[in-house]
DNA sequence: CATACTGTAACTATAATTATTACAGTACAA
DNA sequence: TTGTACTGTAATAATTATAGTTACAGTATG
């Protein structure tokens, strides 16, 4: 997972957040990170179809968090984005091969592992705490 | 990192450790993975640099561990491929913004905390670990 | 019915990654 | 002393992943 869409939902999030009682537009939003709104829109997509943000069409529409920030670990949002494996991807090895017909098992196995690990971490963080530390 | 090299360096790493007395070739070692032979040699160049491997040039030459299995921690290995974070990369985002100017600095933090908890993770295995798994 | 939004498809551009080719340098051994 | 089999490395091509853009239909508002 090379892309940027842990930290763009996490910006996305963040700001919807801290003006919780406002509409905030997908332009509005992806000025804000500086990127295209549609990458916005498509992000939003995925967040809304998790249930934490209600969007609104039409004029004066926008979107909103669903529910309260500190609902939504960012374990869950990592988990959301995750396409790959963090730690790369694997090689497609030779099967004749003793160590080329296994090892991709046991590179799986580890790399879930030290995942976990990392999921763990993520965990303990919620939107809510994240946003804490805007000043 | 959505590449290959961390996989890569610990197949490379895993084949000498199962073959300490005999000279690998980069072509060998590449058969094994399925990969060019270069991809392998230039994936040594840093394994070596690192004082993992020696390398002989010349006709019988080939590649060999150059330190026990068990002093060659995962963690090391990534530490050594890591190129970006695992959670993916940042965006530009928009300095006027109050959000925008300071999200980076939290969300490097976070990575930073995410990627150490798998680093401990990773340092509780050795090639030597991971070599035992194969039957 | 003009305006300002979202939703989404299709497509283009850019960047990251992997593969390939080519060849110089080195060591061995007949 | 020459053929062979390696490593080392540069240059470049091919492929894949990611981000950006354009276009426009659909929807709600005043």
């Amino acid at each position: 997972m090379n892309n940027t869409r842990f930290a763009t939902s996490i910006h996305i999030l963040t700001l919807l957040a801290m003006y919780p009682d406002e509409l905030l537009s997908s332009e509005y939003i992806a000025g804000s990170i500086n990127i295209n709104p549609v990458l916005v829109r498509k992000e939003i997509v995925h967040l809304r179809k998790k249930g934490w943000i209600d969007s609104k069409e039409g004029k004066g529409g926008g979107n909103t968090l669903a529910v309260p920030a500190r609902a939504i670990m960012l374990s869950d949002v990592f988990l959301l984005v995750r396409q790959s494996a963090i730690l790369g991807r694997s090689n497609d090895p030779n099967p004749k091969c003793k160590v080329g017909k296994q090892i991709n098992k046991h590179i799986d196995h580890l790399y879930e592992d030290a995942e976990h690990a990392m999921l763990k971490r993520l965990s303990r963080t919620s939107i809510a705490d994240f946003v804490k530390q805007f000043s």
